[in-house]
DNA sequence: TCTGGGGTCCTAGGACCC
DNA sequence: TCTGGGGTCCTAGGACCC
């Protein structure tokens, strides 16, 4: 294990031997005072999915494993085992495609709640760290490592100590990028993997990017790494040949950020914040795809009434009022819509959401057309502002401790047991219309 | 091969106001 | 007459990420 890390230890640029990690630090270039410079790890979970399922099942550890659902479901590769990728198996790609490319591989339906409360125990490790840390999605994390040299040594030597108790931990490996931006950071990381560190030396960013493909940017998806193909630019280093306004020009304020990238800077928008800065969420949703298209009235609106309430709980979970409401509609011919209203005033409630996401579901769904997919949103959170009608406030306060009591039910009944939407079919409208108190019961409303 | 679910950010056009 | 300019809010769609 303390090899196969070491072995992937490199600084940029230079050559130093593995196993003197003491030594690193003479070879750090002196940079002037006057620059200040960020040193910042970007913390990447190999397979993170994956692992976690080997550790509920040790059986599945070395075997090809598909994590998203079984062979013949409608949906997509959550994640692959490195033995799967080996037959071309990757992440978002469909369940079937995946089972036709590698047919002995063993495939496990996801499990969020196992995914949620590992990412809480890889947090736990990084903050003892740095105080800086930013979880960037489930199973990876920035920390601002900035002076703590005295603490933790300098970055390969803390990245090491960081990697050995991570592992120790949570019994899960990941990749450490070292860098003086988040890009840098990132890039690294992911050239690290898997189970690997790796440090850019400050000063060596535009020759570490110069020879990768244009699609290792993050930011650069299929759709601009071909237009770059069409200006010929093939790699990182093509950027630096063209002239900042030409690329800004061309692909408006990203092409001035790209040109940024390449150098290895930040750049601008998020990647430039603090890490650890604002982490407000910006929209909660929630969406289904049935596992057969369907026309029927009844199953589609009791399936926007189930999203309102996901959506409606996480709000206030959150203790968030949201003003603008989104439906999501998919047709079998996979043409998507979105629709939206904005509220004058801010919701949390289940049957408020609701009520809007009907009414915009009845105006634009072309009736007894096959539906694949809905969804409802949430977004522009505000503090929600009493509306001075006390009448409408005592009954809104009513429902909000209404919802928190099916809220605590479900926490201990699990998610089934409580419903508005049970008994939808015929007669919905006015129960859900009326007083709260029939809520409770193991999915059985009152009349 | 038939395409999940949860997010973020950007663009562009129209409404509306001053 | 035949046409301003800026700012903000809202909506719809799309690229991208894990």
């Amino acid at each position: 294990m303390y090899l196969s890390v070491l072995s992937w230890l490199m600084a940029f640029g230079h050559n130093h031997t593995p196993g003197r990690l003491g030594k690193i630090s003479s070879h750090r270039p002196v940079f002037p005072m006057s620059t200040f410079t960020r040193t910042i790890f970007h913390v990447d979970m190999d397979a993170f999915f994956v692992s976690v399922e080997e550790l509920f099942n040790p059986e599945l550890k070395g075997k090809a494993v598909v994590v998203g659902g079984q062979r013949d479901e409608r949906g997509v590769v959550s994640a692959a085992s490195y033995e799967a990728r080996k037959f071309g198996v990757h992440s978002a790609m469909p369940l079937r495609t995946a089972a036709k490319l590698c047919p002995h591989a063993i495939f496990v339906n996801g499990h969020p709640d196992r995914y949620r409360e590992c990412s809480e125990k890889v947090h736990r490790v990084l903050t003892s760290f740095s105080p800086q840390v930013e979880m960037a999605s489930i199973d990876e994390a920035y920390l601002d490592m900035t002076g703590t040299e005295r603490l933790h040594g300098p970055p390969l030597r803390a990245a090491h100590l960081l990697h050995q108790k991570m592992k120790v931990e949570t019994q899960l490996n990941c990749s450490i990028g070292i860098g003086i931006s988040r890009l840098i950071a990132k890039v690294s990381s992911a050239r690290a993997k898997p189970n690997g560190v790796l440090w850019i030396v400050p000063g060596q960013e535009a020759n570490f990017l110069a020879p990768l493909d244009v699609r290792e940017i993050p930011g650069v998806g299929k759709v601009t790494e071909q237009s770059l193909h069409g200006l010929g630019i093939r790699k990182v280093g093509d950027l630096t040949r063209f002239e900042e306004t030409f690329l800004e020009e061309r692909f408006g304020k990203w092409g001035l950020a790209l040109a940024g990238k390449a150098r290895g800077e930040d750049a601008g928008g998020w990647f430039d914040s603090e890490v650890g800065a604002d982490t407000d969420p910006k929209s909660i949703s929630h969406e289904h795809t049935y596992n057969e298209d369907t026309a029927s009235v009844e199953q589609l609106e009791s399936t926007l009434m189930r999203l309102s309430e996901m959506v409606g709980r996480r709000l206030r979970e959150g203790g968030l009022h949201a003003r603008t409401l989104q439906l999501k509609l998919r047709y079998k011919d996979f043409t998507t819509i979105t629709r939206a209203h904005t509220l004058p005033v801010p919701t949390q409630l289940d049957t408020e959401i609701f009520e809007q996401i009907r009414l915009l579901f009845r105006k634009n769904w072309r009736a007894g057309t096959q539906v694949r997919l809905l969804g409802v949103q949430a977004s522009s959170f505000e503090a929600q502002t009493g509306q001075g009608d006390l009448l409408e406030d005592g009954r809104r306060r009513r429902w909000q401790q209404a919802l928190s009591a099916a809220d605590r039910l479900r926490d201990k009944f699990g998610e089934s047991s409580v419903s508005l939407a049970s008994g939808l079919r015929g007669g919905f409208r006015e129960r859900i219309h009326e007083s709260p108190i029939g809520l409770p019961g193991k999915g059985k409303p009152r009349e």
